[in-house]
DNA sequence: AGAATCCATTGACGTTCGTCAATGGGTCTG
DNA sequence: CAGACCCATTGACGAACGTCAATGGATTCT
C-alpha cells in the first residue's frame, strides 16, 4: 500500500464534499434506521404493498406496546413514516414524499 | 389512499425478511454511520484516493483530538475502516474487504 | 539527550437512548 | 352504558453516547 507523503506540522484537512444541514440531515435519518427494531420496521414497511396495522408490529416484537410506539413516533419524527387512523387502527407506510436521498439509503439495506 | 380491511382482535405479524444476525449487523453499521462526524470522516474516506493521516481530521473539525481518535476507534470496531501506521502518522481507509451490503449503503449516502 | 509532534487511552460528565409500567383517550361491540 | 380493544403519552431507570482534560507511549527532529 502507498502511503502519502507527509511533513511534520503540516496538516491537510480535506475539503468536506457535503453541505453542513445535509450531513446533519443523513444522520438524522442514519439514526432512525440504526435500532434493530425500527430497521425492521422501515424494512417491513419499505416491501409492504399495503400500510401496516401497527398491531401487526406489536404482535411481531418481544417489546412492548408502548416500546413499539416509541420507535414509530422516531420514526415519525424522520420524516420516514406516516400514519393514517381508521377506527381504533393506525395504519403505518413509508412517507409518500420520502427524499430521493433517503429512498436511495433505504433500496441500498437488505 | 385504500386501507386493509380488518378485524378486532386478529393481527396479521409480518414475516421478517432479514436474519436477526443480518438487522443487527446492518444496524450496527448505521449506527457507525449515524453521527455527522463519523458520517463525514467515512464519505472522505470513501471518496479519497489515498489513505488520510488523523492530523487531517483533528484539523478539520471543530472537536478535540482525543474525540476524534474515539470516532476513528468506533469505525474500526464497526469495521468499517483500517490503520497503518508510519513514523508517528496513522492513515485510514475504507477497509479493502468491506461487505457488498456496507458498500451499498455507504454508496447511496451524499 | 531533550523537545516536539502525533495519536490512543483513561476517567469524568451531561445527554440521549431503549425499555417498561402505568395511565388515558378514542373507537367499536354487546 | 359498560366493557373490550387499540394506541399514544408520561415518568422512570439503566445503558450507551459524545465530549473534553489529562496522561502516556511512540517517533522524529535538533
Amino acid at each position: 500500500m502507498v502511503l502519502p507523503e507527509r511533513e511534520r506540522g503540516v496538516c491537510c484537512p480535506p475539503t468536506l464534499k457535503a453541505r453542513p444541514q445535509k450531513v446533519e440531515q443523513t444522520s438524522e435519518l442514519l439514526k432512525a434506521l440504526a435500532d434493530p427494531t425500527r430497521l425492521q420496521i422501515a424494512l417491513c414497511l419499505r416491501d409492504a404493498k399495503e400500510p401496516v396495522c401497527i398491531c401487526d408490529f406489536t404482535a411481531t416484537f418481544d417489546i412492548s406496546q408502548p416500546t413499539v410506539s416509541h420507535h414509530m413516533a422516531k420514526l415519525r419524527e424522520a420524516g420516514l413514516v406516516d400514519v393514517t387512523k381508521q377506527g381504533i387502527w393506525s395504519f403505518y407506510r413509508l412517507s409518500p414524499d420520502l427524499s430521493a436521498a433517503a429512498r436511495r439509503i433505504l433500496d441500498a439495506i437488505g
